[in-house]
DNA sequence: ATATTTTTTTAAGCTTACTTAAATTTAAAC
DNA sequence: GTTTAAATTTAAGTAAGCTTAAAAAAATAT
């Protein structure tokens, strides 16, 4: 079993390509994962000699096929875990991020496809995150925009937030804004990114920090 | 956070204890944790730093009262695992304590408490070994006699068999040696200390090894 | 009671995953 | 196209948790 780690290094690059970014600057991870940036090219050299990771010196990073299936283990095992703690447990999609990254490390594959059957074979986790299966293929998703890039006028269905500060999240939850919701654009304001939106027949302004975290389905 | 490594430390001084033995030696751990004699001193000078251990040079090891409260967490999050492993999740007896070695390490209280509640507060886990619960309480318990020690003609109940090889525990699994059997001790031999019982109207004999992982309670 | 054996500790050294500070490479500004 | 700034790497060092080998203390045998 590889350490905590560098499955955390190889999932955060794994994240960003989820994201759209081919490549992961080192500083970047420095920030996310709270090191370094001498940690950062220290452990980019030794994920490139277990063959896990692309390394070229001040070049971005980029996952190997061997360092992509980690990732998407490790994102497995994350995601059921969220998925368990919400529906099983009964615990609040604001609670479970942290206790899964914890349970995230080490837990056996044989015990994940237990908890995967126990939970049906979800394919979304409780934040709209795809849950890779077994063979770490992806469930087919739409395409989603963030609400940041949403269009004034139009519909949408809120697919998916972004793990971060449970603060964010939990305010989210009180605030309506659910896996699920419908959401109407109703207006962008430029000089601070806010936007206006309608939910739950209740008008709100969202904080260019919060529709950062929030990804939509355009609903036809 | 205590440690990976110094949780497994302070469990297994406390499993002493729990087996009669009021300290530990320094090689008995280095032997069950496998590591060297060396590592085990070193590790318990940091402990009695910690305030976790009594420890004095050349003695044997003692918990200090906050350091049985680090181990009982741990063995609390080690058992209810294993129940929730075996009985929400279908798992085989024998297959759940290494999974329940990782998962014990860092699960938080509050996770723990969710599961307890889960699993409708267990005494004890599938092994028959007693779950403390979130203060620290163990639930009471009757006296158990190592099955090693049983006397002939007696009737007994398996009431705990120990944490050990998985092959064992699944060779008492199929033999029928579970948690609540009937057992009736036959006979007894001296020469290799092997024991004819009878269980489910077959009888048996059961080498030295195995009686010793069998703990039972005399019915009246 | 002394000699031998066993147990434990000390000493020196290793690996992992970090740190800070200095050097280097790359990117941006003018 | 230099100069400057930002990103990255290298170098040296630290703490945790180990290792092996040698030294010391405690237990056992005779």
């Amino acid at each position: 079993m590889i350490t905590f780690s560098k499955q955390d290094f190889l999932k955060n690059i794994y994240k960003q390509k989820e994201k759209g970014n081919d490549s992961t600057s080192a500083s970047y991870l420095a920030d996310v994962l709270n090191v370094s940036n001498a940690a950062i090219s220290d452990m980019s050299k030794k994920l490139s000699i277990d063959g896990l990771i692309h390394y070229r010196p001040y070049k971005g990073l980029v996952l190997t096929s061997q360092g992509e299936k980690e990732a998407l283990k490790v994102l497995r095992r994350h995601r059921l875990w969220e998925m368990f703690l919400v529906k099983t447990l009964g615990m609040d999609w604001s609670e479970v991020h942290e206790e899964a990254e914890n349970l995230e490390h080490l837990s056996s594959d044989q015990l994940m496809d237990k908890i995967d059957a126990f939970l049906d074979f979800p394919d979304f986790d409780p934040h709209g995150s795809p849950i890779p299966d077994r063979d770490g293929n992806m469930p087919d998703s739409p395409v989603l925009i963030l609400l940041n890039k949403a269009k004034t006028g139009e519909e949408y269905k809120i697919a998916r937030v972004m793990d971060s500060d449970n603060k964010i999240i939990k305010y989210l939850g009180k605030a309506g804004l659910v896996i699920g919701a419908r959401i109407k654009i109703i207006d962008k304001f430029d000089f601070d990114n806010s936007i206006n939106v309608l939910i739950n027949g209740k008008e709100m302004i969202l904080s260019e920090k919060v529709s950062k975290t929030i990804y939509l389905e355009l609903l036809n």
